[in-house]
RNA sequence: UCCUCGAUAGCUCAACGGUAGAGCAACCGGCUGUUAACCGGUAGGUUGUAGGUUCGAAUCCUACUCGGGGAGCCA
């Protein structure tokens, strides 16, 4: 008999089948017996009537919530199931009888359902998010190669921080200290002088003591590099690639965004070009509505939530001033006091997204920034060689994937858009 | 690091200075179409830890532990 997936139940309607999965729940009358199998590709209802299989219906009094079986039975469209289809059953068997399950169908707290992720994934709401998840990176590789960027993978343990700001995680690598990546931006400028356009994705780490829905220990990040790209460039590269992430997702997810109570108009309306707002203009509008903020300050989350409330798009802020920035950002020719690089704010207040910018290609100007950052030149050694030997204007950015993934599903914590989150005072499971 | 909130049955919560309860889950029974099914019953507790105030503390106070939300920083 073949084994179908629910998810393709409908092109089998009329036939019967054997489905593998787990119980989800069931409910039983003296009589009838509903048994909801969820097989991870979705759930599907079964029935048995005890007048027609006596024996089977007693048996399956031992089907636990969350036990595995193998069933066979019959698929018949059926107007009263939300998917139009269920099951009349046959046989199963048991494969693992499950001990009362923690995660019952009734609420829980986000503490209990945390201890216990590993089980939380199994429910429909986690594990659409986690479908959406893999779409979202799939679209994000599909894109990239579709516009000729090779990927090139950057190392995890490094030497030494990237860009000196954040606090890194500190290992042990044999007898020296070295640090996980927060970043693979200064490797994937190597990259792409060799291989023209290039992108890495991999997590990342931030030893960060950040403790809010936006922010994880251990994140995704896809980060694109692109010889010969310039500003202009990078913000419409970074634009189509968003755009084709949520109309790939909608494409696919229907179903998974309509089970998230996601308000997909919102998605809907996102639409080319994104708009974009100068870091000046933004700090002007900003005070003209009461924010305290002076020119130099850098935005916080009240500021970005202020500003990406106003459009349907996602929206980049340009041109930063230098000081608040990373040291490696090309001064705009036009004004040295900003940098050619944009951050991109998702709407709904979901925050940053994507930061980018063009790289400083002159290795004079590139050796005092990193004096004027009080970094260890010799560090940057071989990243000046980059400068050194053929020189050229480039750009690129960091996608974060599950601050990506959670506005795109429209949750609340960006720890449900990854399987085991790492957070400030978690690493179980 | 700072601000803020919280910890009571397996889970979600109530009890707010005077005998710790309910719903769900578990277990037993009933019910022919249920969608977090429903109805009846049984069992389930050193109220996060340590001290203090009090005739009496889940409740008030102090410290600690663990966690939630937020700030800063960032994706």
């Amino acid at each position: 008999m073949e084994w179908v997936l629910v998810k393709n139940l409908k092109d089998h309607v009329g036939s019967e089948v054997e489905l593998r999965g787990w119980v989800y729940n069931q409910r039983a009358s003296g009589k009838i017996r509903f048994i909801i199998l969820r097989d991870g590709t979705g759930t599907v209802q079964c029935v048995l009537v005890k007048a027609e299989n006596p024996g089977l219906f007693e048996k399956a009094a031992d089907l636990t919530q969350e036990s595995s079986v193998i069933l066979t039975g019959s698929i018949r469209e059926e107007p009263r199931s939300p998917s139009g289809v269920e099951i009349t059953l046959n046989s199963f068997i048991i494969i693992g009888r499950a001990d009362p399950y923690p995660i019952t169908l009734k609420e829980h707290g986000v503490d209990f359902l945390s201890e216990n992720r590993h089980l939380w994934i199994r429910t429909p709401r986690q594990s659409a998010i986690l479908r959406i998840r893999s779409t979202a990176e799939q679209a994000c590789r599909e894109f990239l190669h579709g516009r000729d960027f090779v990927l090139a993978d950057s190392p995890i343990i490094t030497p030494a921080a990237c860009e000196g700001t954040s606090t890194l995680f500190e290992i042990s690598y044999h007898e020296e200290k070295a640090y996980l990546s927060q970043s693979g931006q200064l490797y994937n400028e190597a990259t792409a002088m060799a291989l023209n356009r290039i992108f890495c994705f991999g997590p990342t780490f931030r030893a960060e003591k950040s403790k809010t829905r936006r922010h994880l220990m251990e994140f995704w990040m896809l980060e694109a590099e692109a010889a010969f790209f310039e500003f202009e460039d990078n913000l419409k590269l970074q634009e189509e690639l968003v755009f084709h992430l949520v109309r790939t997702v909608l494409d696919r997810h229907s179903q998974d965004l309509r089970l998230l109570n996601r308000d997909i108009e919102k998605l809907e309306a996102v639409s080319l070009p994104f708009p974009r707002v100068s870091y000046t203009d933004a700090l002007k509008l900003l005070i003209s509505e009461g924010h305290q903020i002076q020119w130099g300050e850098d935005f916080g989350a009240p500021q970005e939530t202020a500003i990406s409330e106003k459009y349907q798009s996602p929206v980049f802020i340009t041109h930063f001033p230098a000081g608040i920035k990373a040291f490696y950002m090309e001064p705009d020719p036009a004004n040295p006091e900003v940098i050619l690089g944009a951050d991109m704010l998702a709407p709904e207040g979901y925050g940053e997204i994507i930061g980018g910018s063009q790289r400083i290609s002159d290795p004079d100007l590139l050796r005092k920034k990193i004096a004027e950052h009080n970094l260890p030149v010799d560090t940057f050694s071989w990243y000046l060689d980059l400068r050194r030997y053929g020189t050229v204007p480039h750009s690129g950015f960091g996608l974060g994937i599950e601050r990506t993934v959670a506005w795109l599903c429209g949750i609340e914590h960006v720890r449900e858009a990854i399987p085991f989150p790492r957070t400030l005072y978690r690493m179980y499971p």
